[in-house]
DNA sequence: TACATTACAGACATTAAGAGTCCTTAATAT
DNA sequence: ATATTAAGGACTCTTAATGTCTGTAATGTA
């Protein structure tokens, strides 16, 4: 039971580019050796941080990605929400509504989003920078 | 991203288990007709609650599975940890130590935890009695 | 216009984990 | 002694994650 791998790149991937001067881009390519994974794959990540509006890709020549506009905004549910997809950590089976050992644990986990949502990515950049002097 | 079916069945085992009557004892032959599944694999499941304490098993005729002594401490982190083991949601692979979003994601995990530890099974027995009546 | 660069999409292969079965062994009551 | 029951190991099957490969579309540059 963990996250996937997708969605550490992804969150890691996320703050490279918020990392990134004025709106500058990056390409996949540069992105995966900074990470040391194959360009592929990680753009398999990217196309999906696109979709959920996380990140603004431009094709061609000079392309790449950069950082969507609302940059302070983007909290690390939004992140996993794109990489993971709107799953739940508990399905009971069983019972079909109403299963009072599911309603425990969708409260649990609905309170450990809450505060994922609460947790912007721009605060891990700025303190990255810190960090860094 | 989900928990196993495995907890899920752990749960409502415990559960049952909880609301027989005195200490009798039951065997994995009726608590897997309860839940619709095989016996061997609800074995499988029984002997790791049984390793971690959960519950006491003897075996030979007339044998079974019956809660443990501390009942009304159990938790729902108890039996998660007893099916899942002892992992985290997140590690981060690309840094050794001191990933600034490994610390969110952790302590976000942190907190879940507790209140999975501070939810405990009786509740969820007794509630479920009440409802029936 | 031609060409190089880059994102996008689909099909495919590989690996890892979950889910479940089968068979044998050990322990216990009658 | 025998029936009953839990425990354990080896095994299969399925599913999801993890990636790779190949081709296509879009864009800038010369």
């Amino acid at each position: 039971m963990r996250y996937s791998n997708a969605t550490n790149y992804a969150l890691h991937t996320m703050v490279h580019l918020m990392l990134q001067p004025g709106d500058s881009s990056m390409g996949v390519q540069e992105l995966a050796e900074m990470q040391q994974l194959s360009p592929t794959y990680l753009s398999k990540i990217l196309t999906k941080l696109a979709k959920a509006g996380l990140i603004e890709s431009t094709p061609g020549a000079k392309g790449g990605y950069k950082i969507s506009r609302k940059k302070h905004e983007i909290s690390f549910l939004d992140v996993i929400h794109a990489t993971e997809g709107d799953t739940s950590l508990f399905d009971c089976s069983i019972h079909h509504e109403g299963c009072l050992i599911e309603n425990v644990m969708r409260q649990a986990e609905e309170n450990m989003k809450a505060e994922l949502k609460s947790k912007l990515l721009i605060h891990i950049a700025n303190e990255a920078v810190s960090k860094q002097k």
